[in-house]
DNA sequence: GTCTATATTTGGATAGAC
DNA sequence: GTCTATCCAAATATAGAC
């Protein structure tokens, strides 16, 4: 009897047409802007009728989706690739050039895994699952670093987020606010190291 | 020969009937979302057909223009209202608490005014130059209280937002990041007067 | 100023042949 | 899986009667 190929063709293909249709997607939102998104001008660009694209996605939502799970993916596996040292100022300043560095790169992007603006659309469990196991290795990072009020690790991703808000509102494509970055993770530092003992002066 | 009447009947009730589909769109604009706003669920609020509402807006950017004069009108106005003392900690706590209460009371409108998520949308010179001017009046006050360096301004604007946007994008209708309000003031207020020798201990 | 009528465009989605 | 054909709905906008 015949067994099954190492490797099925036909699943590469259909694994191929959707990245394109996936990276088409990611092009248009950054032309149209994220709610302008259509499937007609994504069909138009991989060479479809508007009609086929049902063949890899359910919905238009479904397609919003995937997109949230892709750049979920990306920004998780980049975090597990960072290297830390040990050392508070270090360490933090790693993630918060990792964060501001990967959302001020596709302003799109931001707004679709970290903001609330398209009508009728959130992330399915299994998508949104993978951003909160981000936050979680943020929130165990931290903790190793001794900061372990929870307050503390919302206040370090509110001061990320405003900076890159900011940013991209403001003067996008320039560096207005992320170039304060190294400014606010002092101030940070200083808060959370308050009284601790550390780098305190005795008098 | 009959003078002009001091009231205009007829000017008063186009005006009220601009006022009507204003506040009918920014209903619809909190059920809807911002971007999911239609001329036709407007009109079907005030009892128009979708057409007759060109008579009082040019179009539908028209209407979010006025929607933005509104909002950054009314944020002026309160800002002016505000009572400062003098005294560093008390005056930011000040702004900060409007600004942050002003966004987090209707995330619609901060949306129109604080990020760029519309497409195709952005203000008249006219809208935007009420924002402008509430941005001057911060930063004119903080430089009243010794804060003068551009930045500084920035990374105040940048914290605030920051707490914001956390807020209605995680926790809307809650307090988990616009309760941390208090420690942000502290540290910022920390962080500006770093070295200044207010504050400072005297080793 | 408001309506009817209509133009025009665009959008998401389904049915069925090939 | 892709196409043709279509549907349906919604959207912005204009012309002209009343």
């Amino acid at each position: 009897m015949s067994g099954r190929p190492i490797r099925d063709r036909k699943t590469e293909r259909r694994q191929a047409a959707i990245d394109e249709i996936l990276e088409s997607a990611w092009h248009l939102a950054g032309e149209e802007g994220l709610a302008g998104l259509s499937l007609r001008a994504i069909a138009g660009e991989v060479g479809m009728r508007p009609q086929s694209l049902y063949s890899y996605f359910d919905s238009k939502s479904a397609i919003y989706d995937a997109m949230y799970a892709e750049g979920a993916r990306r920004f998780l596996d980049g975090q597990q690739d960072l290297e830390f040292v040990g050392d508070m100022r270090t360490d933090i300043e790693t993630i918060g050039r990792y964060f501001v560095g990967f959302c001020t790169e596709d302003p799109v992007r931001y707004q679709l895994l970290f903001q609330r603006t398209i009508p009728g659309f959130e992330p399915s469990p299994e998508s949104f699952a993978i951003s909160v196991q981000s936050l979680e290795l943020i929130g165990a990072r931290l903790i190793s670093l001794g900061i372990d009020d929870p307050r503390d690790l919302d206040l370090f991703t509110a001061i990320g987020t405003g900076l890159i808000d900011q940013q991209i509102s403001n003067d996008p494509g320039g560096d207005r606010w992320t170039r304060l970055l190294d400014d606010a993770i002092d101030m940070y530092v200083a808060h959370v190291t308050r009284g601790s003992g550390v780098g305190r002066r005795t008098t």
